[in-house]
DNA sequence: ACCTTGAGTTAACGGCGTTTACCTCGCCCA
DNA sequence: TGGGCGAGGTAAACGCCGTTAACTCAAGGT
């Protein structure tokens, strides 16, 4: 309103700002209410202003998706620092995840169920192009989630049945097995080579399958009949999951 | 626009038109899209008009993905239809499901993850209230899922291993057992009362949850790297499934 | 002193859901 | 025969929305 009391706030004040009352709105109405101009009221500004911080309503939607990534990235992170094995670690990842998603579902929803790159239809995302979910996008989160999992390779490898994995598989998870030897490397992780086997990818994708479709089920509450259990079904799934890739 | 042409189609033929436009927006473009002046654009008519059938865009929405359940309801039925073993027909829907949702993203989105009861906030959905989303909105789909799954269960828990159940979880599980049990009977299914074990509703669960989760991973484009093995990954969990179940 | 630049403004366009008031047929009943 | 009436449509308007274009105006460098 005023003019001089605003352009005191560079860019560098105002644009936190911005994201700061757009994740507001995501939290508190959901994803369809973060709207320029609601933004804009909320700043007392106009809305065209938020032009000069972001090209379109979308735009500012995708760099949302990525603080929201960040956050998620911290409390996983956080949640790993104290435990001892391995498996602790693991599973603290996981239920903290579990937990994330269900205190915030509308940004689970933005993060980990907005139809992207081939299903959404039309163009890519402003960042980049953005095929897969997870590299572009969710970037450290993905390293949080190669951080909790080397380890898990490296021990799990050990002593998994030997006959969990199919044979048509093994010749296709090789192009997998590449990208994940890639983004240890990226990420300074160091994994012994046969701990990078077809059954370790195998494995590494089961988890994240099942932790992200029950987290899913739940968040959209497509669970069947009623659930109350569904924390002591969580907890049953990740030992199930454990004692699949011969943990202890 | 002429109002006399249009006065013979009574609501008995309008309205499933007004589906179908909006069914057309649906697949096409997205949730989204489905405008209230958009359908009526197609129709050739204006958008109040819409009122007389619908209370609001929201209701609309609403009806139209009881539609989409009964078409996925009548697919998954007839996928059903030819395999001998009770696991054939089980494995059938499963593929069928798992198809219908990659060839209709933007129906499996509305369905099956758009933020419902409790996570959405506001207020419950016009059709009744909507605590779950399994029996009041999919209905005839839930029926569908009951049908397999009733089999399978009289089947299944013969041998499956009896360590499987954590002690937590069975006494949790009562609730959902009766729950179970109602909608088996309300079906007129017929199930020995053995296989409504607590280990059998925690099978079910697990058959849904892993299937759900799978399959929304998929569609969300939410895989780590890259995944042209998305399909024998299915059919992996699929086998792996099966096995767990006790299931030849 | 002057000009550039960047953050913000106002005004406007078209699209949206929704409400209100109105019209106008076809139908039933006195 | 005619008059009410309800169902299905209309036009106009309200207040949202994203986005664009043309502007203002202070800050800062030369």
């Amino acid at each position: 309103m005023d003019g001089v009391a605003r352009r005191e706030s560079s860019r560098s004040t105002t644009e936190p700002d911005i994201r700061r009352r757009a994740r507001n709105l995501l939290v508190r109405e959901g994803q369809e209410a973060v709207t320029l101009r609601a933004i804009a009221r909320e700043m007392g500004i106009t809305a065209p202003a938020l032009y000069r911080y972001y090209s379109s309503r979308e735009e500012l939607l995708f760099r949302l998706s990525e603080d929201v990534c960040a956050d998620l990235s911290a409390e996983l992170t956080a949640s790993m620092r104290n435990g001892g094995s391995h498996l602790d670690k693991v599973f603290a990842v996981c239920r903290g995840f579990r937990r994330w998603a269900l205190e915030h579902p509308r940004e689970f929803a933005l993060v980990f169920a907005t139809p992207t790159g081939a299903n959404a239809g039309e163009k890519t995302a402003p960042g980049e192009r953005d095929a897969r979910g997870h590299p572009e996008r969710h970037d450290e989160l993905g390293r949080v989630f190669l951080r909790v999992a080397g380890p898990l390779m490296a021990e799990g490898v050990a002593d998994s049945p030997p006959a969990s994995l199919p044979d048509e598989l093994r010749a296709g998870l090789a192009d997998s097995q590449r990208d994940l030897a890639e983004s240890f490397a990226a990420e300074g992780i160091e994994i012994p080579r046969e701990a990078l086997s077809a059954e370790a990818v195998y494995l590494l994708l089961r988890w994240w399958a099942r932790l992200y479709g029950q987290v899913a089920l739940e968040v959209f509450g497509q669970f069947p009949f009623d659930v109350s259990e569904a924390g002591r079904l969580f907890e049953s799934m990740l030992v199930e999951l454990a004692t699949e890739s011969g943990l202890h």
